[in-house]
DNA sequence: GCAATGCTTCATTCTTCGCCGAAACATCAG
DNA sequence: CTGATGTTTCGGCGAAGAATGAAGCATTGC
């Protein structure tokens, strides 16, 4: 096997802990100074600063300079989807850094991945869209319907903007806790936008998790219903909780 | 970060040049005795079994012994996906281990993925599934279709038997060098299977890559060709064969 | 301008880890 | 039983690379 691609290069940048840990920040969606990544690892600011440059030299991380500032995050979607996925084996494997904790709760119930949701609430939006017909599988992989594109129209998402950016609108990105599908793609980031400005959710400070009020998984949850539904009768979101799509396979 | 899943100890097995280049051999699904992994990754025999001991123990490998022969294959499913994906990345990100060669022309056409097919061929049949609406989004992910179902029922691919089984029917799996999904799953390993033993394509010697003839590469776009097309050809009798239950090779 | 902050570069030390050869162990053929 | 083959274990060598501390560059605020 000496073609294809260099997939130890890769995977020995990720192997290092410090790289690890800096990359898992960055997960959570949001720059951060090399100060802030050093910390984050647990290292010195010059030994940040090398696996810093390391990352960035093989196109994992972009920076933004800003003044004295250097602002790091994941090069892209890719980048994160394939971080998530190393999570998932590792956790299948079982290979975990601490026991299950009251944070690792929090995660499991919401988190960020990047740009957009995951967790529990956020594979049940999956679910739900799907079995409401807005999300539909396409050749090309996953696509908005006519009734989904109308709903999230509805919801002030420019989709036709969405489009036409390079990135896919919409992607199925494997869960790692719940090993099921949720939402990824731009219109996954927009639906993430979403819930923080409306205040469904708040950010923990330095981490991935995110915190749902009821309203506000309510409030995700009835993204899935349809257009005509909302626009006539908004109390009817309380009631869906009970027809829950959530089916095992 | 110190909560989630161990990435480091993952990565920092995978990142190694000898493991990566026996776990991309292993990608070809045919399971390998430790002195074939020691040739395709280019070391000593005491070597290979130092490294095939440490990716035994992580779980990422399984093994066979049968005699003084001991057979390692990938784990499962989700290890050949975490390769692929970062196989993804790495190509996107730009790191080769060669410069693209005959042999990886090849590939891109049509390879293994594990256990399933993949390169052009396999993303073209996956679009033609989801265009002919055998292949619909799911809330867990992909399912088949009423029609998808008997399509392949009539090819006689026992689907019942494939859905008691824990590992998912259908899969969408993101192709590296296409960067379009293919199918995956316990379904696609059938049609993988199908492929073979009807002769549609034959497999390289000690590669991943594989060759499909062009009549073979008909039939095996023709599995999305509605089932009421497809009886009326009375060539059938190979479908039962396809019945075996026998995963490993 | 001066000091402080954020970050990087450099040179050094040190640990880690993979490779090899030799030998031991297990299995199969005769 | 004996020799041959496949595989693992052990000891020593060597190199890649990660952390450290000091120093150098930029930017910000007084």
């Amino acid at each position: 096997m000496k073609n294809g691609p260099d997939i130890a290069a890769l995977a020995s940048l990720i192997g290092d802990p410090a790289r690890a840990n800096i990359l898992a920040a960055l997960m959570g969606g949001k720059a951060l100074t090399a100060g802030e990544c050093a910390a984050e690892a647990g290292i010195s600011a010059p030994a940040a600063s090398g696996h810093l440059a390391k990352l960035l030299g093989a196109g994992l991380l972009v920076v933004l300079v800003q003044g004295r500032h250097r602002y790091f995050n994941l090069a892209g979607p890719d980048v994160a989807e394939a971080v998530e996925t190393l999570m998932g084996l590792a956790a299948r494997v079982g290979l975990r850094r601490t026991r299950p904790g009251p944070r690792e709760v929090a995660m499991r119930k919401a988190r960020f991945c990047y740009d957009h949701l995951a967790g529990d609430a956020a594979t049940a939006l999956f679910a739900r869209l799907v079995d409401r017909g807005m999300l539909v599988a396409q050749a090309d992989g996953l696509g908005l319907s006519p009734s989904g594109r109308l709903r999230f129209l509805a919801e002030g998402i420019d989709i036709a903007a969405l489009e036409a950016r390079p990135r896919a609108l919409c992607r199925a990105c494997l869960d790692w806790s719940e090993r099921r599908p949720h939402l990824a793609g731009s219109l996954g980031a927009a639906i993430a936008r979403l819930a923080i400005e409306r205040g469904w959710c708040r950010r923990e400070a330095a981490s991935r998790a995110v915190h749902f009020s009821p309203d506000g998984e309510r409030a995700l949850l009835a993204l899935a219903d349809s257009a005509t539904d909302e626009t006539r009768d908004p109390d009817r979101q309380g009631a869906d909780r009970s027809n829950n799509p959530a089916r095992r396979a």
